[in-house]
DNA sequence: ATAATGATTGGC
DNA sequence: CCAATCATTATT
């Protein structure tokens, strides 16, 4: 993984990461997932995002900062968010991990998740099918905001089976307010695609 | 200092 | 459909 890789504009960054690998290695063990879906927030124009007319607070730091990092926030009191900072240092875009199939590390997400062990195919697909379960099964919190995701224990990966298809595009989900962000078609997923959300 | 609110999830 | 649960943010 380059750095220069994040570069790109952040909805094709978006698309590109479709198909990657998000690893995290802890003293627990490797867990890592293929990325099936994403939202991209973009900064200043965006209403929808937490960097909205260049908002820049303690919490949105590090979508200021250079791109190829980790954005990880708390939201609802319980759960966290996985974001890579895109664009460049000064422009706070970031895009939202939405959703992975889990590939590496299986039983470990089972237990971070609460689940037992085995779990059914269509269950083991479903535990990072969500912001806030993917950080739970590949244990990201707090202490990985602002991580390189090009050089730490929280890296994104080129998959063996990466996804060159089109990508179904349409509105984020869970945004709130009701002006024209609402429509911008910034979430992509793999059509069709078991460990989608929602 | 205080009040409102969430880029969600799981249970009824 | 709705409660859980608290850090972050804006406001007083």
């Amino acid at each position: 993984m380059e750095a220069a890789f994040f570069e790109q504009p952040t909805v094709e960054l978006a698309r590109a990461l479709l198909g990657m690998l998000l690893v995290h290695r802890t003293r627990d063990g490797l867990a890592a997932g293929r990325i099936v879906e994403t939202e991209a927030y973009q900064g200043p124009q965006d209403e929808a995002a937490h960097s909205y007319r260049g908002r820049r607070t303690p919490r949105t730091e590090v979508m200021f900062g250079p791109p190829g990092h980790a954005y990880v926030y708390f939201v609802y009191g319980m759960h966290f968010c996985c974001n890579v900072v895109a664009a460049p240092a000064g422009v706070p875009h970031a895009i939202l991990v939405r959703a992975l199939e889990p590939v590496v590390g299986l039983r470990l997400m089972a237990q971070r998740r609460g689940r037992g062990w085995p779990l059914s195919k269509r269950d083991t697909l479903r535990l990072a099918s969500g912001p806030g379960r993917l950080c739970q099964a590949l244990g990201i919190g707090r202490d990985q905001n602002g991580l390189s995701l090009v050089h730490s224990p929280l890296s994104l990966r080129h998959s063996a089976l990466p996804f060159t298809g089109l990508p179904a595009t349409g509105p984020r989900v869970g945004i709130a307010g009701s002006g024209p962000a609402q429509a911008y078609p910034w979430r992509l997923w793999i059509p069709a695609h078991p460990s989608v959300s929602r």
